[in-house]
DNA sequence: TAATTCACTTGCAAATTGCAAGCTATCTGA
DNA sequence: TCAGATAGCTTGCAATTTGCAAGTGAATTA
């Protein structure tokens, strides 16, 4: 959903408010994935033609860039631009807010918690 | 989207990562917005039966709580707890990066940008 | 007491998401 | 060399979410 003409916070969330896009950039970008099936992984389970779309519209809008494994021409290699890299304290807010409210509940039904993703 | 035993940032937007959450909270938090009225006003033009549907789960989520104006027994009261104000680390982000990166854009198609939100 | 206002609700269409299967190009091992 | 395996998708279809317009009922105002 592109938003024109409004404030900045609805111009970044027409970008990134979604499902998705955020999930794909931490792993991007926290996660150093670069792969489809290393972004397939992630314990969110985001399916292959989500994925696919997701890859998709984030290089469209700069977030992403595609190139091909030099080493193995069937595998492509995704990168974080700068663009997506200054969503860093973005991610690192939420981090901390999901932490800070959205821990407790998981750390009672499962003590253990494995890596974060 | 619920999302347990995963990472906070995860988790986060299994809360926020939609369409509007975030947008009714900037209204709440920064706006001062109260009453549905107000929050149906905002440029983004959510609609009614989404507004009503957020407004509820955002309720559920004790992101906002809701009263009964005292004067006015017909309107209602949305107000932030104290978890929804911790997020304005996070929308002062989003607020700077989608500054930085999505503003050109619409200056150029309309030099004389209005207010906010 | 009739019209208006506020906060919704309902019905339905359109868009997005989710699941499973399949497809194409490349690569790897026998 | 050639039969899998692998990487990165695409396709079809069902389920969920979003969007629009109209309507509802209680409270309020004229």
């Amino acid at each position: 959903m592109k938003r024109k003409n409004c404030c900045p916070i609805a111009q970044a969330l027409g970008v990134l408010g979604d499902k998705w896009s955020l999930i794909v950039l931490r792993d991007v970008i926290f996660g150093k994935k670069r792969h489809f099936n290393d972004l397939l992984a992630s314990p969110e389970k985001i399916s292959t033609n989500i994925l696919a779309n997701r890859l998709k519209t984030l290089q469209e809008e700069s977030l992403l860039c595609c190139c091909v494994d030099a080493e193995n021409r069937r595998s492509k290699i995704y990168t974080p631009t700068e663009k997506a890299q200054d969503l860093v304290p973005v991610l690192v807010e939420l981090y901390k807010w999901g932490e800070k409210y959205n821990d407790e509940v998981d750390k009672v039904d499962n003590p253990s918690q494995a890596e974060p993703f």
